[in-house]
This record gives C-alpha cells, sequence and structure tokens, in this order.
DNA sequence: GTAGGTTCTGACAAGGATGTCCGCTCCGAC
DNA sequence: GTCGGAGCGGACATCCTTGTCAGAACCTAC
C-alpha cells in the first residue's frame, strides 16, 4: 500500500480511499491510483483491514453441514453462496460427520478466523457454548434442525408432515402394514419424521406392529439389510417409508435383490436424480433444498444487518413427488 | 488477550505462548492462563496473528470448483476437506459455473482474505494472472484440468483413455456407429474425451461420421434432445458415448422416452448412484474422484512446506465398470 | 562468594490497514 | 476580496498478535 501510494504519488490515506470506494477524491486521481494498484499487484489485505475497521467484518460466513460430499449438504451449500455471493461474502465450508465433537472444532477454526455468521446443520445436543460467540456479534442460524438450548432462527422442513403425508398415501393405497426406516434417533429430523409416521399409524387405524420401525440406520447397507430381513419375516410389511436419502437407496437395492420391487410399495424421503427412470419409478417426500439454503442465508444476513427481532423458526414444507413405487396397491 | 494477561496476573507474551504452545511456561502459569482463557472466553484472533507472524500463515485454503452442488465437484471437495482438516486447515469453497469472470472474481476474494493456496477447476482460459500471487507465496493446484499459461501441479484424469477405453468397449460390442455426446469444446477434459473416442474410431475403423459427435452439451435436456434427434435420423448410431455426467442422465430419458434403452448401447462418464438399479444398468466409465481431490491436496500442501521441485502433472487412471448398457450387442 | 548457565517473564516494536483530525491548496460564487 | 467547500496530505492512535531481546530469578559448580 506504502508502495501504491509512492507510485501513485499520493498519500496512504488516498490510496485507502480509492480502495474503499470513499469519497473525496477527484476521478483522475482515482484513476492513477488504480493503475498503481495493477501496476504492483497490489491485492487489499482485508484480514488488516477488517481487524481495524469499526464494524469489524470480514466478510465471511462458515457454514457447518452434515457431509458436503453428500446430496443434501451440497444443496444447501451452493443455495447460501449464491447469496452470499451477491453480497461479497465468502464460505468456508466443513462436515460433521454427525460428530458433535468434530462440529464443535470446525465451529471452533470458523470463530477464530472472525466469521461473521455461521449457518448449521448441527449434529450437536447443546449448541450453548454459541452464547458468548453471539453476545459478541456473530450471527447464527440453523439449518434443517432447530437450534439446541440456543435461541437463534432457523429454517427446517415440515418432517412430521411430510412424513404422515408419506405414510398416508400408502395407507390410501390399501396398506396397513407400513414399515419405517429412520436414521439414527439422535437426529432431529430422524425422530420428528418418526413421530409423523406413528401419528399417521394411530390416526388412520394402521398395524402398529413396533417391530416394523426401525431406527438407527445410518446408511444404505444398513437399511437393505434391514429391509431384507423385514421382508422375510413371516408378516412382513407390504409398504415401506424410507425416511431418509441413503435409506431409500438401500431400500431398492434390496427390494430388488429380493426381486420385491414391484409388490412392495415404497416412499423415500428426500428426492435424488433418476427417480423417474427406475422401474418403478420412486414416489419421494421431497424437501425444498434451495429454498432452505438460500431462506437460511437470508435470515443470516439480516441478522449481520442489525435485525433484532426475536428468534423465528421458518417451516418449509414438503413435497410428495408421485411416481409409481408409492402407488403399489395392497395385495391384501 | 489483555483482559486475559490481567486476570491470570502474567504479561500478554505469556499468554500469547499459552497459546501457541510454546515452551518456556512453567505448567502452572500455562494452567491459570487457560483457566483464565475459559473465564473470559477469550478466543484466540487468528487473523490478527497470521497478519503479526512471520510465515504470514492463515491455514486457509480457497477451492473454486465448477459448481459445489454438482456431485463431481462436492466429491472432491469433501476428499480435499478430509485432508486439510487433518493440518488444521480450513477451506474457502466457490463455483465457478463455468464463467472465467465468476471464478477470477472468486479467486480474488480469496487472495484478498490471504490464503495460503488455491486448487482450481479451472473455468479460464488463461490462469497467467496468478503468478505474481504465486510468486508473493500461494501455492496453486489445479484439478480435472491443466493450468492453461501457467506453471503448477494439477491432478487430472486420464480422459483421453477413458473415452478411448469406452468406445473401444462398445466397439468390441459389434458396433461401429457410436455416437459421442460432449460438453463445451471450451472446457479441456470435454475436448480430451472427444479426443479418445475419435483415437478409436480411428483405430478401430468405426464409422467416422462427423454427425455422431456432438459438442457443446451443457446439461440433460441438451442431451435428451441430441439423443432423439440422433436416433430418430436415418442411419442412427447403435451406441452412445455420454461424455458427462448430465449427458448420461439426458441420454438415459431420451432412450427410455422412446423405448431404445435395450437397443441402443450406453456408456457413460462419471460414476453415480443407483446406476446398477436402472434396467439397463448403466456402464460407465468411472472417475476417482476422492483420489484426486485427495491428491490435489497432498500436492498443495506439500508446496506449503517448501516443496520447490518443477510442476508435476498427475495423471489418475480412469475405470470401466460394466453393468449392462455398455454390453447391448449391435442389431448388424 | 562469584561466575555461568537455565528458565521464565515482560517491554517494545511491528505487521497492514483504517479512523480521526488538522491543515493546506485551489476554485468558484458572491 | 472574502468565503465556503472540495480535494488531498500527514501525523498518530489503534486493531490483536507475535518476534526480539533484555533482564529477573533461580540454581549449580567451583
Amino acid at each position: 500500500m506504502r508502495d501504491v501510494a509512492a507510485l501513485a504519488g499520493v498519500s496512504l490515506k488516498t490510496v485507502s480511499r480509492v480502495v474503499n470506494d470513499e469519497p473525496g477524491v477527484s476521478p483522475e486521481l482515482r484513476e492513477r491510483v488504480r493503475s498503481a494498484v495493477e501496476r504492483l499487484a497490489y491485492r487489499h489485505n482485508l484480514s488488516a483491514s477488517s481487524l481495524r475497521r469499526l464494524d469489524r467484518r470480514t466478510a465471511t460466513i462458515g457454514i457447518l453441514l452434515e457431509n458436503i460430499g453428500d446430496p443434501v449438504s451440497s444443496a444447501l451449500h451452493r443455495a447460501i453462496e449464491d447469496v452470499a455471493r451477491r453480497r461479497g461474502v465468502v464460505v468456508f465450508a466443513a462436515s460433521s460427520d454427525e460428530s458433535a465433537t468434530r462440529e464443535h472444532d470446525a465451529i471452533g477454526e470458523f470463530l477464530a478466523r472472525r466469521v461473521d455468521g455461521l449457518i448449521v446443520m448441527s449434529a450437536s445436543p447443546d449448541l450453548g457454548y454459541l452464547r458468548s460467540e453471539i453476545d459478541a456479534g456473530t450471527a447464527v442460524v440453523t439449518v434443517d434442525r432447530p437450534p439446541a438450548f440456543l435461541d437463534v432462527d432457523c429454517v427446517v422442513t415440515d418432517n412430521r408432515e411430510g412424513a404422515f403425508n408419506g405414510t398416508r398415501h400408502l395407507a390410501q393405497q390399501g396398506h396397513t402394514r407400513v414399515a419405517f426406516l429412520g436414521d439414527l434417533p439422535s437426529i432431529w429430523t430422524a425422530a420428528e419424521r418418526r413421530g409423523g409416521h406413528i401419528e399417521a399409524v394411530r390416526d388412520l387405524g394402521l398395524d402398529s406392529d413396533p417391530g416394523l420401525v426401525l431406527m438407527g440406520l445410518h446408511d444404505a447397507e444398513a437399511a437393505a439389510a434391514a429391509v431384507g430381513a423385514l421382508i422375510a419375516q413371516a408378516n412382513p410389511p407390504t409398504a415401506i417409508l424410507a425416511a431418509q436419502n441413503l435409506l431409500t437407496m438401500g431400500t431398492i437395492q434390496a427390494l430388488r435383490s429380493s426381486g420385491q420391487q414391484h409388490n412392495v410399495a415404497l416412499v423415500g424421503f428426500d428426492d435424488f436424480p433418476l427417480a423417474d427412470m427406475l422401474e418403478p419409478a420412486i414416489s419421494v417426500v421431497a424437501q425444498d433444498l434451495p429454498a432452505i439454503g438460500a431462506r437460511a442465508a437470508e435470515l443470516l444476513f439480516a441478522r449481520m444487518d442489525g435485525d433484532v427481532a426475536p428468534a423465528r423458526r421458518e417451516v418449509m414444507p414438503s413435497q410428495l413427488i408421485v411416481r409409481g413405487s408409492g402407488e403399489i396397491r395392497s395385495p391384501r
């Protein structure tokens, strides 16, 4: 910066004025400074700048998702990026892998770099440790799940209603024995979806066999094994609600390998590419991930802009997409 | 930090020593400082730290991919994250959407925040502008594509060989009219894959009808339309090499909607979930994305650690996965 | 008792930038 | 001729840390 000032024949302060687009610099001088910047390949140091400036902003946010390599997380990430980019804000991203300590560590790294805000798909049973950071001015919003022991905005899908609708849809095809496959019960969405399913079972008078509600399935293999066991039993379910992306995949595999894909009805949770190219095509309860991500980012930026309204919980609807697998009728 | 020092009854420097795990502090004092840090919820400011310290490191890297929401980019991102995390390095991520200016802008934002390194899937026809940054100490590695007009490490798949193998595989099933669907010709991988295909056509004496080589297809819809037109023509191809993720999807759609999925052979590029659940299951040329991402990150960190060897180009093999669609034999 | 070494600690400058404040020049308007 | 305001410069404090280096405290050995 000193070199730029020297080359342009102006003072440090004037360079700063030009770099920050502050008024009080004539167009010619502005141009002279810019060309000196160009010539010297000078790059503004945002760290030093944000250290000094009064608002202390770094124009940086951190996002912590379950796994930035999976379709759900990366769809959210992309949506957030688009909103952030419009404001010149850059995004740190990390994966928790559903580990509270990984999450805690990653968020610590973000905070050490003085992010202006955090968007978190929390794996932690207690986000209370963020309270002091919020008091210190860091904005926080959670996505996909509400914040535990912390009063901040969140954006979630109506998982309960989504699962309810999925099970009801299966009931409408005549099924009474509907199995439910869920992720780890510690995950809020998994518990909510189970809740919605059980509600539907109760309200619609379906078979409430507890052996049909399987939780703790976290990947396709576990789901496939569970489905294999389910359909091999004496009184098997005639329909399945697979309440997560990977569980749907595993269910499809298991049904096909046992040749039951046209006999056992299936509704998945979360849409995926080529769902309509399978035989049968897979009916799903779809979340609107781009909308969730974008909304979370908007809420975050609103907070950063000084919004002090009470914490909001925004609930986004899910959509049942009918494709075939969910419309297989009960043989009984 | 001043408050921590005051509370612990030590000097600023001693707090710094504790925070940075430097030697020369007695265990009792260390403990006293730590508890003061805890009590005051003090958090080390890495920006200020990297500003002051001699190595000027921020423990931050930036990665620029085509689209962090798509499976290829997010798989690379995840692999890079895992390597970075082991070193306590945090990752900025952004999408170029194949726009050189978006890429340039995003990289500029990274550099203004003084990233230690960059991993770039470059959409730019000229990365020369990074030379001054490299001289200034920023490490750069490209993935998926080689760096244009810049002498840095890169990690790429052997696209040419992959496409060659795909087309040869189709030829081995008796096909002589093999269509090629490629992405924008400005994308290096697309051009390479076309090159591999054309080489195979020549070497194996296949029909070299230029009307069978379609480039500039960037999404599933474009591919579907192209395939629709191809198979409707008088002398249609009997096999298709779809040289990109989305183009494979579009091809599957088009073949199914015309009922030709069991008649026209198909080999895709890039594996995808449920490829083995389709009918026919889809044969693909698969890249090892986790390996590419991890390797790129390792090269980057090696450079950051002072490796000054000449720039390397690491070429990773692809793998032909046989599932059915590529083994449909030619009717002729 | 002194010399010589550890071991620990703190004062001070520096890193790249911004905010504040004052002062100067120049120009046009009255 | 005076005045006001725009445009610019310069000095200095400050942001939060770390590198340097001098010095204090303590021990060991002769």
